[in-house]
DNA sequence: TGCCAGGGATTAG
DNA sequence: CTAATCCATGGC
């Protein structure tokens, strides 16, 4: 049979149930560890948050006073944490700069999305994940983990591992409601699918090896 | 024990 | 524009 995004999502929110993204407590938060867990697992992240949560340094205001050793020292485990110190410093001026939320929740959408590609550190997904997760925008998340997933189903842009970045988002985009409730939850759901099942080696082998596979009868 | 994790910047061809 | 390399800790 042949699947469609909505059929793909059915599925997995089945198998699953609802992720109630994004982990954090407050929109900045969700900023934070958009920096922070680029490749990189999770559980490192929480580490890295609750240590600046302890010492009432997670506010940009707090952040860019930090001298460069005493926070990367605190975003140790988090790895790439010279990189990510520079990162998270350089987005902080970036987001005093323009007025903080407030002022950046009123922006439309593709200005604010333009606007974080320009910080230092931001890429594509960076940044989609903070206007979808922080801001609430209708924007679909594209990460290692969709590409391999639909890649594998036959889903997705043709030439799916030529296609950039954009091209993916935009094959999701057109092809679902624009709704950020579901783009949220459906970028949640695959990054679950991907952690649990869809490894990269060896190949999709989730079918033979977990009876509820969300799949089963269709994985390539 | 080697591989991978909710990427992005830089450099080389 | 595509490919390779660097960044680096922690789990399994």
């Amino acid at each position: 049979m042949s699947l469609t995004l909505q059929n793909v999502y059915d599925r997995l929110l089945a198998e699953h149930g609802p992720q109630g993204w994004w982990p954090a407590e407050t929109p900045f938060e969700v900023m934070v560890g958009a920096i922070l867990t680029q490749n990189t697992a999770w559980t490192n992240v929480e580490r890295a948050i609750e240590a600046l949560k302890a010492r009432q340094w997670l506010s940009a205001e707090m952040l860019v006073q930090r001298e460069h050793a005493e926070l990367a020292e605190v975003l140790r485990p988090v790895g790439y944490f010279n990189v990510k110190t520079r990162r998270l410093q350089a987005f902080c001026h970036w987001y005093l700069e323009m007025g903080g939320y407030p002022v950046l929740e009123t922006w439309p959408t593709p200005a604010l999305r333009g606007a974080l590609l320009g910080v230092t550190g931001v890429g594509p997904e960076t940044a989609d994940d903070i206007v979808l997760y922080a801001f609430e925008r209708p924007v679909f998340v594209i990460d290692a983990y969709t590409r391999r997933l639909f890649g594998r189903l036959g889903l997705g842009p043709a030439d799916p591992d030529r296609a950039a970045y954009d091209t993916w988002r935009d094959y999701f985009e057109r092809h679902l409601p624009s709704d950020a409730g579901l783009f949220n939850e459906y970028h949640a759901l695959i990054v679950k699918q991907g952690k649990d099942i869809c490894r990269p080696k060896p190949y999709c082998s989730a079918c033979a090896l977990r009876a509820s596979c969300a799949f089963a009868g269709d994985c390539p």
